[in-house]
DNA sequence: GTTTATGCAAAACCTTTGCATTTTG
DNA sequence: CAAAATGCAAAGGTTTTGCATAAAC
């Protein structure tokens, strides 16, 4: 589902109102920045985002990317696949099973269910490949976090 | 759902007929950080690996915990929190969607489905936390992958 | 005995930081 | 003009690699 060029000129709109009201400069790289992450497809990491940038600000570093990406994390423009900043963690449950991720502190608790297991998969997504498994995340508060911020 | 000394005693039969069959050494270090994985609950990184068992193997260094999980992970007989040796990939699709993930070279495609949008959390995932939003992910091989494997 | 794995140290890689300069509001 | 952002270069943290030694088969 590829976006417009309407669609992207309204969320640029937003994210320009967003920053100004918070006192944040609006300066050329980020436009370029976000509207590179804004029309993008494919999960781009932030070297492939720093050489299309450059190829319109050629004085562009990578450095004012990766700023540039958290900043649009912290104001909730953007997401990440996975959990940002974080090393690679291992899983030695082989049985099939899902996440309930805190989106605050990235706690990560193990649940099972046999419903999950096999979700039915739609024409679009069998369209990709072969589907295998399927599975399951939960994103929110976990307990601790919940309490923290009271 | 804590594992029995059996259940992991089992799983270890299994890792070392595996790494005979394939013609690979059994060390004593790959033992012990199969066991230190296989009994996690809490998706350690290999930080933590190497600091636990390096108080049962004093001389391990922190490469060969890094090369017995990437063995380990080669085999299946572990999985890996988001994709492996990935840097961080950046979404800029805000609006609520899906992933289809290739296991074999970790193409990620977004789909849509108001169905997973909003997914029933049992009263077990309930008692974690706060539930705000459900993704789903299948996992199989693309079709690009399907046909190089054919 | 031959082959493979380990441990060490050094490198590679991705991401972050300090600081002088430039740009924004 | 004051405050904040950029670009540079250097540092930081994580993961990988080359090589001599040690261990497994």
């Amino acid at each position: 589902m590829k976006k417009s060029p309407e669609e992207i000129q309204h969320q640029l709109s937003h994210f320009m109102d967003l920053l100004k009201r918070a006192g944040v400069k609006i300066t050329y790289q980020r436009l370029e920045i976000f509207q590179e992450v804004a029309k993008s497809q494919d999960h781009p990491d932030a070297e492939t985002i720093f050489k299309k940038v450059r190829a319109r600000v050629p004085t562009i570093s990578l450095d004012t990317v990766y700023r540039t990406l958290w900043l649009l994390l912290d104001y909730g423009l953007i997401t990440t696949l996975g959990q940002p900043r974080e090393r690679v963690r291992f899983d030695g449950n082989m049985i099939s099973h899902h996440h309930f991720v805190c989106r605050k502190c990235g706690m990560a608790r193990d649940f099972y269910s046999h419903e999950f297991d096999s979700l039915p998969a739609n024409e679009e997504v069998k369209g990709l490949g072969t589907v295998e498994s399927s599975h399951v995340e939960f994103r929110g508060l976990c307990s601790k976090c919940l309490q923290d911020s009271e």
